[in-house]
DNA sequence: CATATAAATTTCCGATAGGAAAAGTATTTT
DNA sequence: AAAATACTTTTCCTATCGGAAATTTATATG
């Protein structure tokens, strides 16, 4: 009936209808009833059959409690359906079969060049003292990033923040969109291990 | 009126209170009018005032097109503030300062406990000599896994394949969903960096 | 200070959310 | 296959959402 008002909130990868859908699909694969969610989450079980077929649109207070009988965050509800890399496999990453990947201040060896479609890039890093390295701007792209100080001490520089230094055994996690350069606060190279969110395609 | 009713949706950090009052002060932080938030959202005045002065609950496609209005992601709108990872913050994981979690076979140090809405999680682990562990079942959950083994000579069991040795900086990356598990290949404890992506809380 | 302009609130009311319970549809048991 | 059981959809109805416009409150201008 109300197949005109469906179209129109077309806005971002979440329609009503795909966010409907997609509650569905969260709650059957984990197996769940609408009872049992309903018990869960405290809304009746009517309500959570229409969400589900895009009946209803449920204010903001239900959304977060259907959420929670779900046992899934509000915002994995938002999220588009991902690609997730191939069910059930799994990759080794052996001494001397990285991939180096040399730019003027870093050398990276990324771990799994070949496992395409994974949400984390793992990577070891060899970094420069600080003194050799030639900076022109900072470093800034999508996602999220974390490292871990294996060998060596290591200065970070984040747009608009105080220098830090992470001693061995130390780690940042941080906003890949802020500018960000890494380099060894020693006289030698330092060693750090470095995974990023998947981001935008270069 | 709906004085019981606003206390009763007390979950987590989100109530129609808290959701509300973070509205208005992500507006005004970003110094917009309610107006302009109407237009830019196709949202009428007067619903935009009530939800702020929690007098409504909108229903969440409007509530996806306030966050649009407002230029924000709708999960931050549900986010108690300063538990949200922010855009543009970082974190630093201290020697000494982890978040240690003991289970009957790994011993794990979460490093950044109090940063929510990341979307990696990354910690610390020591493994026992796999002779000393004791295993019901493989491990299994949502999402992919990542770790390298910092000391020691890892063995690896993924469920349905042959079990796997990792020497010290090598690493692995799986999908969290075949059943896994781990212990030290030697005869002490071994060492491992191991990032999980956002997995179901339990 | 009065008036104009902008912003926020309140009112009014049709449209819709959402619960309780009945009805319908699998799925399993005897 | 009938009965029982488990799961989902439909119905009915009240409380509430939410838009247009009027009213009130704050801010600026002559």
């Amino acid at each position: 009936m109300s197949e005109i008002e469906a179209e129109k909130s077309s806005e971002e990868g979440n329609s009503r209808a795909q966010v409907a859908e997609r509650v569905r699909e969260i709650r059957r694969k984990k197996g769940l009833t609408i009872k049992v969610v309903a018990t869960r989450s405290g809304l009746a079980i009517s309500t959570i059959s229409k969400i589900e077929r895009n009946l209803m649109a449920p204010t903001y207070d239900r959304f977060s409690r259907l959420a929670d009988g779900l046992g899934v965050d509000v915002s994995e509800l938002f999220m588009a359906k991902g690609e997730q890399f191939l069910p059930g496999e799994f990759s080794l990453a052996r001494t001397g079969e990285h991939s180096f990947h040399q730019t003027e201040n870093y050398t990276y060896e990324m771990l799994f060049p070949h496992l395409r479609g994974k949400s984390m890039i793992p990577m070891l890093g060899t970094l420069k003292p600080f003194e050799k390295m030639r900076f022109d701007r900072l470093v800034s792209h999508e996602g999220e990033e974390f490292f871990f100080v294996l060998k060596g001490r290591v200065v970070v520089q984040l747009e608009g923040k105080d220098p830090v230094v992470l001693e061995t055994g130390e780690s940042i996690y941080f906003d890949s969109r802020r500018g960000h350069l890494y380099a060894s606060a020693g006289d030698e190279d330092a060693r750090i291990l470095c995974v990023c969110t998947k981001m935008s395609p270069d």
